[in-house]
DNA sequence: TCAATCACG
DNA sequence: ACGTACGTGATTGAG
């Protein structure tokens, strides 16, 4: 059998000075805690004790301090970060079911000792873990020594048996207490003999066997009369250091080497402990999510602000609003209760049961940052408003409270909003049925909830060196570009503000305005682009703005954004669109270059972990194909169905030519046309867009409807029904109501007629990739859980998995993102991968 | 805070 | 007679 005894004083030194400081939300340092865990763990699975055991100094006077004052005069002072991780450290091992054995008046190393012994003399085998050489001396057949030596980053351990320490040393372990006597320690406050060093110490010792044998024989040729007189001058020290170096085994605890036997941990006191340590990480290492769940009814039962007392089991469903002040809410039938920022910080736990959030995804990132165990959410009253209404932009509780409840509820009262909740959710899950939508949101929404937030936890692995030297050549590149521009200009001005570049290209310098805006002069892209041939100012404008753009927004603005993990992690809006799409924000991933060539070089930074590849799936013309659905169109239904390229269709449909026959100008023209038919399209833009006569674009368009019929009776039968019931919605029901639709200025009109008409197609292929999403995201996880869904780009997936999984990674979400429905005609995407994203593009 | 611009699908 | 394509977000300058 045997038995792991740790110098507890000393390793929680060396773990306090090995790991870089570490301190929770409050401030509470607890990075000597953290590192004497790992050590014990490596400890531990080094040495597969059967009982474990640590001791600790008492504070207070020691025996050894009455004999001699000036005793570890410099070990007094502990520094206040340690000091104040010491008790919640004996907490931790309590907790663990570690005994600490600790005596007044008796120093670490006695107890070790006097454990050791008793080890011994019961046939235990003995470990003693250190980071001091003192306890060496402890050496003997069943006793060992294990050196702990931590550095940043590991820890190493030498494990000393009698074997080897006479190898190193040259004499038996318990001659360390003569060896010390004479040359001292000074981090001990030995004092030894004056003027006897390491190498004499060791010379006398190894020919003399003793300190007395020293003594004894002092007057032996062989020692030199200096060293002589320096060992008669010190002798009343010499004796007094042996006292002092020799560890004592007898001191007054009560031990038996069964009481230490490895017991299982107390999960939920260690789980309370890790929590408030903020040991995140270490809950799932230990297992400690299970304690959480058992915890919780007791700790819920916090009655404040007289309230009524709430005690959610485990299963009934409750509410849960965290205000921005940090006070959490919870609410259930039997009533509320809150609990303050403080009681939240320290790491209340809250029930496991199903439970009711308000915008539920960032709920869980504020309870992961709490370290606070949560279980399914069942719903959120946030999303289900924005379903009920995706054009709102306000869907706090105070508004659904007096929309759905017709009360006043304060945001920042986490009782009242808690309870509004609890009130909300029937209601508004009737609402939802109410409208046919129950499907679009427990199928859809819902889950969608926990992939993003998995995304957004994960993140994007960014080449942060590559990307500050490619913000490093813009800037000199747009240095080079102004000074170009100030030389046509005759001095500097703010080329970024709108209104000097405009009176300097139109007034000064007399170009014809092309276009104006609301406070004057466009200077825009379209606009520059019809001056590009009239001034050389103007492409140097047009290379300034490319620069800065890509120097402001992606190369500064994404470094900016770079996170500790070295990853960037987006925040994918979930209540924004009106469409049903999400957006990404802090920073936007959604609109990362692509369409130029120095531009796209900014794809090349997105990068997979070592050892992985980035997988890029994208829908092929989703929204085409999705309009081919809805309308119903039996020609351009024929032509996805017969894998046709359908902007080539479009163009021999439009031009009456043969497919083969279509020109690339023919089809770009084409392409337009298809993109402007869903957009809404007027004949003006058409022709601005691909630069034709309105009268030709006219042409287009009354030709594609004329091939397309099912296209334009779709265009008329949408719109008539939006204006007819208010709304639009999409193929899984998702609404979008256009009141527009009936405004009498006809501006509004016009553009409420586009949207009616968009909103289905864009939409539903928002509900298609959302699908596909959780689709992939399960899938992943079951098949390939080391790969990671990590984007979304509205038709485009990406995800990391590692390299030699990118074959079947690639063809499996590919087949779910095309599998998630079947339409009328076959839904397409395409993988590729690389070890960026611009590769897998 | 808003407008203009430009990046994406 | 009207103004001119759907949906986003970040940066910058001006008031």
């Amino acid at each position: 059998m045997k038995l792991l005894i740790l110098d507890g004083n000393s390793v929680i030194n060396r773990a306090f000075f090995g790991v870089r400081p570490l301190t929770t939300r409050e401030g509470l340092y607890t990075h000597a805690i953290y590192g004497f865990l790992n050590i014990l763990e490596k400890l531990e699975k080094e040495e597969q004790p059967d009982a474990v055991c640590v001791s600790f100094d008492l504070h207070g006077p020691t025996f050894r301090h009455q004999k001699y004052e000036g005793y570890k005069a410099n070990r007094h002072g502990m520094p206040d970060e340690l000091a104040q991780q010491m008790p919640i450290m004996k907490q931790v091992l309590k907790a663990m079911n570690i005994p600490i054995y600790e005596c007044q008046g008796w120093e670490a190393d006695d107890v070790i000792g006097t454990v050791s012994r008793i080890c011994s003399n019961n046939d235990w085998e003995c470990v003693v873990a250190t980071g001091d050489r003192d306890s060496l001396q402890l050496i003997d057949k069943n006793v060992h020594v294990k050196l702990v030596i931590s550095k940043p980053g590991q820890t190493t351990t030498t494990l000393y048996t009698e074997e080897l320490f006479t190898e190193e040393y040259g004499f038996e372990p318990k001659k360390m207490v003569d060896l010390k006597s004479l040359m001292g320690d000074s981090s001990d406050n030995i004092p030894g003999v004056a003027g006897i060093g390491p190498k004499t110490a060791t010379e006398l010792l190894v020919k003399f066997g003793s300190l007395d044998g020293i003594y004894a024989n002092l007057q032996d040729e062989s020692i030199r009369p200096k060293l002589r007189e320096k060992l008669e001058m010190g002798r009343d020290s010499a004796y007094l250091s042996y006292d002092l170096a020799t560890i004592r085994c007898n001191a007054p605890i009560d031990f038996a080497p069964v009481d230490a036997i490895v017991r299982p941990y107390n999960k939920q006191e260690l789980y309370t402990l890790f929590q408030k340590l903020e040991f995140v990480r270490l809950i799932d290492k230990y297992d400690l999510r299970d304690a959480a769940v058992e915890v919780k009814t007791k700790e819920v039962k916090i009655d404040r602000l007289g309230t009524l007392e709430c005690v959610p089991c485990g299963k009934s469903p409750y509410a849960i609003y965290l205000s921005a002040d940090g006070t959490l809410g919870i609410a259930c039938k039997d009533g509320v209760c809150v609990l303050t920022p403080m009681e939240v910080q320290m790491g209340v736990s809250i029930p496991g049961g199903p439970c009711i959030g308000h915008d539920i995804k960032s709920v869980m990132h504020v309870l992961d940052g709490l370290g606070m165990a949560y279980g399914e959410f069942l719903f959120d009253t946030a999303l289900a408003a924005y379903d009920l209404n995706p054009s709102s932009s306000d869907y706090s509780v105070s508004k659904l409270a007096t929309n759905y409840l017709g009360i006043s509820v304060d945001d920042n009262d986490a009782g009242a909003c808690a309870e509004a909740l609890w009130h909300l959710y029937p209601i508004l899950d009737e609402e939802l049925k109410k409208h046919e939508m129950g499907d679009l949101y427990y199928q859809i929404e819902l889950p969608l909830c926990s992939v993003l937030h998995r995304m957004e936890c994960v993140g994007v692995a960014i080449d942060q060196d590559q990307l500050q030297q490619f913000g490093q050549m813009l800037k000199q590149r747009i240095a080079d570009t102004e000074n170009l521009i100030y030389s046509f200009s005759n001095g500097p001005f703010n080329i970024n503000s709108t209104k000097q570049l405009g009176e300097l290209l139109f007034d000064k310098l007399g170009l014809p305005p092309i276009k104006k805006t609301k406070s004057g002069y466009s200077t825009n892209a379209d606009v520059l682009d019809k001056l590009k041939n009239k001034h050389p100012i103007i492409p140097a404008i047009m290379d300034y703005r490319m620069l800065t753009k890509l120097n402001s927004t992606y190369a500064d603005g994404l470094i900016k954004t770079i996170g500790s993990d070295g990853r960037i992690h987006t925040t994918f809006q979930n209540l924004v669109t009106a469409t049903g799409r999400l957006s990404s924000t802090e920073p936007n991933l959604q609109n990362i270059p692509v369409r130029t060539d120095m531009g796209a070089e900014i794809r090349k930074m997105f990068i997979p972990k070592p050892g992985y590849v980035l997988v890029d799936a994208d829908y092929s013309q989703i929204e085409l194909r999705v309009l081919a659905h809805i309308a119903n169109d039996s020609v351009m239904l024929n032509a996805f169905q017969s894998g046709q390229d359908i902007h080539t269709t479009t163009a021999s449909q439009v031009f009456g030519v043969p497919a083969e026959e279509v020109t690339p100008l023919q089809r770009r023209h084409a392409k337009a046309v298809n993109f402007g038919i869903v957009y809404g399209i007027s004949e003006f833009s058409l022709a601005e867009d691909i630069g034709v006569s309105r009268y030709e674009a006219k042409a287009y368009i009354d030709s594609y409807l004329a091939k397309y019929q099912g296209v334009k009776t779709y265009m008329n039968r949408v719109v008539a029904d939006a204006r007819e019931c208010g709304f639009t919605k999409t193929l899984y029901g998702r609404k979008r109501y256009i009141p527009e639709l009936k405004s009498s200025n006809f501006n509004i009109r016009q553009g409420a007629e586009r949207i009616a008409l968009n909103t289905p197609i864009q939409g539903t292929a928002a509900d298609l990739i959302k699908l596909a999403m959780i689709s992939v995201d399960k899938a992943l996880r079951e098949k390939f859980p080391k790969a990671k869904l990590l984007l979304q780009v509205h038709d485009e997936l990406i995800v990391e998995c590692p390299e030699e999984d990118a074959e079947r990674v690639s063809e499996l979400v590919s087949k779910q993102m095309e599998s998630v429905a079947a339409l009328n005609v076959p839904i397409l995407a395409e993988a590729k991968w690389g070890k960026s994203w611009y590769e897998a593009k």
